[in-house]
DNA sequence: CTGAAAGCGCTTACAG
DNA sequence: CTGAAAGCGCTTACAG
């Protein structure tokens, strides 16, 4: 059923039909009603790409995973899309997702190029990440999720990661830890060099060294967490504490303490960013992790909200949001040598 | 720029340049180049949503997240998703990525009537499941990321789940084990109905029992794999060996098995289904994980090809696959009482 | 408050 | 081998 079909069948023209539809306020109530009725009863909708073609915009918001910026799939990276697509949902938005092999630029140039999406978002950037301009020039809205350094000023979504570490680090200071390890994600990312300024300013507020051989940074997967746990725990002078980007190098962490007959909290505390992934989830673990929290879920969301918002003309520079991060100490952070107490 | 611009500056028809862009045979060798030059020069592309209007095509294949599916919200199906959108970029199609919460047959009818998509793919399918009539209802293409039974005959591909912990069981047993537990998803889902019947099947063939208590099903988070270990490691007559759907019920499984003093491997033997996740591969866990392997995102890419295929009218009916599973035996599986020798 | 008509940017019979 | 024209199904000035 098309909109010439309904109108005829009410016996109005398609004008005042697509107004009623469309909730215009000059249509007579008794109309929009018989209207409404009958869209109702017939199960019509406008179909989405003709009334697309006719207002010049997609209707969408793309995401691209690239395979060589591994990040992109973690699995982290499920819970993200979740909380975008239901947002977008919202306002009848689709959310695009495409996948290139290497070619990331000419996916970006396809999709501006087709008028695919009215606006992308743009995940885990690197500190002057080369894509916004890349986006810019092709006219296309982005939306960061995290922040970088670019010419152009753009919208964006971050957590406050350098706060959250710093404050994580003060409070296993305060726990008597003195050497504190990093395992963290690579630092051409932002959220990786900003985890690790907040590391380093929290140790320097307290006089204490950020040995370069206590900061790990690297892919973020379990082998990962294991392997770097494994060298700063067996250094001559090994932390007492380690600090992990994230769930998996956690559990990678974790599995390297045990290995080398080590209990976790009364010998190595250890506190990890969690993203709130429902398939692991640190209060149930052995111990409880201690964690940095943002939901990464929520993040998503909001982002779906921006990209519409600037897709629609929005000032970018009046979208930009850091959120705060919660710390949630657990049973995996212990003052150091020991007992709780 | 548009085709009617593009055409004017070669002094020619849009009807002949559209035929030239899009290889029709009939057009002159001579003015294909010079409309080819052209579109590389201008940087032409046809506008997506102008050609789905035209065509009567959406270009796209939908797939809907739905929050009370928690399957698939694992971060198992981002790789799924990867593989999915990778293979429809060879095509030019989109993935549409949606979002449901609570009211799934909603979402397939707007997608539905507003022909937003060329076809469906469902994912974690539970035996009879209901969505496959509702999709054939609205007229939606769909392909099967699983199986299910259903009045209607419809495409998908499944990798034989039974036939992988059958021979996974098999293998178990002639290693001397002889009290196998079952660490399961729900087995509404059909995939955890298949493993369960082909665990059942391996013990009966040796005319062993397949107890209820060592049948465990639920959730697949890394906290439930733990829940369900524990329980049946303290069990009158415990295990010996494990048997996990997942790679997150693994990991929580191994955690009780330390929990509880017992050494993996050499106390009890565990082996995980291993969908080839990048963020934690079995091959780097301590042990290493003996695994019933396939991967979700070849299994993606497959799936992308047969959702167009049908939507373009292919016959269902036969584009069905199962594809084999390999065992890959690891560290973790031991002789029952200890030693590998 | 309602309608006739143009337009969005393509594709594709149909005619030559 | 090429072109004029209709059509895909909407939205939206413009006129009344």
């Amino acid at each position: 059923l098309n909109l010439k079909e309904l109108s005829q069948h009410l016996g109005l023209s398609q004008t005042t039909v697509s107004r009623a539809l469309n909730g215009f306020p000059e249509v007579g109530e008794r109309t929009r009603r018989r209207v409404l009725a009958a869209a109702e009863q017939f199960h019509y909708r406008p179909k989405s790409v003709a009334r697309k073609l006719a207002t010049g915009r997609a209707g969408a918001i793309g995401i691209v995973l690239s395979s060589n910026r591994n990040l992109l799939l973690d699995p982290i990276f499920m819970d993200f899309l979740a909380g975008l697509a239901a947002a977008s949902a919202q306002t009848d938005t689709d959310v695009l997702v495409s996948a290139t092999h290497g070619d990331e630029a000419g996916t970006y140039q396809r999709l501006a190029r087709a008028r695919s999406v009215d606006a992308v978002v743009l995940s885990t950037p690197s500190i002057e990440d080369p894509r916004v301009g890349l986006l810019h020039r092709l006219g296309l809205p982005v939306v960061v999720h995290g922040r970088t350094t670019s010419a152009e000023p753009c919208a964006f979504l971050d957590i406050d990661n350098e706060g959250a570490f710093h404050r994580a680090t003060e409070m296993l200071i305060e726990l008597g830890h003195r050497r504190i390890g990093l395992v963290n994600g690579d630092t051409a990312y932002t959220f990786a060099l900003h985890r690790q300024r907040g590391w380093r300013a929290a140790l320097a507020g307290r006089g204490l060294p950020a040995a370069d051989e206590l900061d790990c940074r690297g892919p973020m997967t379990e082998e990962d967490g294991h392997r770097f746990a494994r060298r700063l725990l067996t250094l001559p002078q090994p932390p007492t504490a380690l600090l992990c980007s994230s769930i998996f190098l956690a559990l990678g962490a974790m599995r390297a303490i045990r290995d080398l007959g080590l209990a976790i909290g009364r010998d190595v505390s250890i506190v990890a960013h969690d993203d709130g992934l429902s398939a692991i989830r640190p209060e149930t673990l052995t111990p409880p992790l201690t964690t940095t929290f943002s939901s990464i879920r929520a993040a998503g969301g909001r982002i779906a909200e921006i990209a519409m918002a600037i897709a629609d003309g929005a000032d970018p520079a009046s979208l930009r949001e850091v959120w705060a991060v919660d710390i949630v100490a657990r049973g995996s952070t212990m003052p150091v040598g020991g007992s709780r107490q």
